[in-house]
DNA sequence: CGCTGTATTGACCTCCTTCAAATGCGGTGG
DNA sequence: CCACCGCATTTGAAGGAGGTCAATACAGCG
């Protein structure tokens, strides 16, 4: 159930077997739809939200009505693990697919970072590696053009998946719509569209029915220059 | 001579007089020219290191040879207080302008966030923020246009000079050149020239002499849609 | 006064947007 | 099983924001 949370923070920090076990323990889920709101812009949340499948994505509008993506929430992804701290949340959080997601009751977390260091580590971790996450995007959509800033995104994302377990090695489930996509790279779906058409003529990507499938995984990371090392992963113990 | 970080420090957490003064006690600062490289990606920091006065940023650059520049740090700023838990830094630090800064031993502040919760807290407090700006970058490149979005960058850091004490109500000393602008919104240096002369034109902005003066504050933000949330400023206790 | 880095300008180009219509497709109800 | 609906994808034509290249003007500084 937690697997994706546990898989991934094993890349971040040294966790034990006890460890995954009082992760495990917290365990109430719950199913929701694609396309609903999670958390708003002013909420202060009182539980932890946690993605266990499915996408979701921190998104902000501005008052023309245009939004903007600024993260994409995988399985074993926090949506807001820390706005105690900083009281409301800025931003808004919305399912993409349908998710399942757990809420963690604040104290129980706070409970546990304080008797667990190295919960607190890799918690700490994981809000460390968004950040980088962030600053990263932020070059994609700086300086590269939307056929490389497309394909940095699945290389990504590729990366992510796998980490939390839910991809194999060339492809993943992806139900993103080409107008989320738009949003998230700061571009149009009608350009979303046609570049996607000319990346699967040059045998970059197929994409269809949902699933993206990368027929060669190396050579899509060169076509964007992409370097995994802003995920911070660490070599994983077996 | 901590004032900015202090001043900024009270903005987002209650810290009493006697916090302020364990954090005083640890000066040692030094100055570095413009255009030095203040950290390199690839480094493990052994201290962690803080912006006192001057402009300095965090920047990738591409193989490409592309720069993007994907934080301004301003007096108050730290640029590398949690590497110990990522390992190595994913991108630079330089400074922009002459700065003064400030080196404080890891143990330091290890010790300190240990000792006095209220610190810690201001410590969290200030990345999450630094988070938060992220956030409103992405979203200023991927949907304002070229003048709002000059418009929006000069009117955070409005806010956050003044947060630190260093501006005054309506305008402050910017050494950037067009070509830093340019690097830090995604832009090339000569549409940003183009740019400010349309806005200086408008009387939205004079800039001169790495000065930026804002004739009409209210109307700069009125114009870019600015909504300072997201810096989470907490109203100060006088 | 000359040097060097920055700002400015012009001409041209292209990536991406806009608007609008058409096509395709999964799901649902008859 | 088919018709139909709603949503997503696709396509076309035209326009505009921003990029590229390269020359010129300007300003601070030793």
């Amino acid at each position: 159930m937690f697997s994706p949370l546990i898989s991934k923070l094993s890349h971040g920090a040294d966790l034990t077997g006890v460890d995954h076990q009082r992760l495990a323990k917290l365990a109430r889920t719950r199913l929701v739809g694609a396309h609903r709101n999670l958390i708003e812009r002013g909420d202060r949340p009182q539980d932890v939200h946690l993605v266990l499948s499915g996408f979701a994505c921190r998104y902000k509008v501005l008052r023309n009505g245009k939004r903007q993506i600024v993260a994409l929430l995988v399985p074993g992804d926090f949506c807001d693990l820390h706005v105690a701290v900083l009281g409301a949340m800025d931003h808004s959080i919305a399912t993409l697919s349908p998710c399942t997601v757990a809420d963690l009751p604040r104290d129980t977390i706070l409970d546990l970072t304080e008797r667990h260091p190295r919960i607190a580590h890799a918690l700490w971790w994981t809000t460390l590696v968004d950040e980088a996450i962030l600053r990263e995007w932020l070059v994609n959509m700086g300086q590269r053009e939307a056929d490389q800033q497309i394909a940095h995104l699945f290389c990504e994302l590729l990366v992510r998946l796998q980490v939390a377990g839910v991809a194999d090695a060339n492809g993943y489930p992806f139900p993103l719509t080409q107008e989320d996509l738009a949003e998230t790279l700061g571009l149009t779906s009608v350009h979303v569209n046609r570049t996607l058409q000319a990346m699967r003529e040059a045998g970059l990507i197929v994409l269809q029915k949902r699933q993206l499938d990368i027929p060669d995984v190396e050579r899509l990371k060169a076509f964007c220059d992409f370097d995994p090392d802003y995920l911070h992963l660490v070599k994983r113990r077996e």
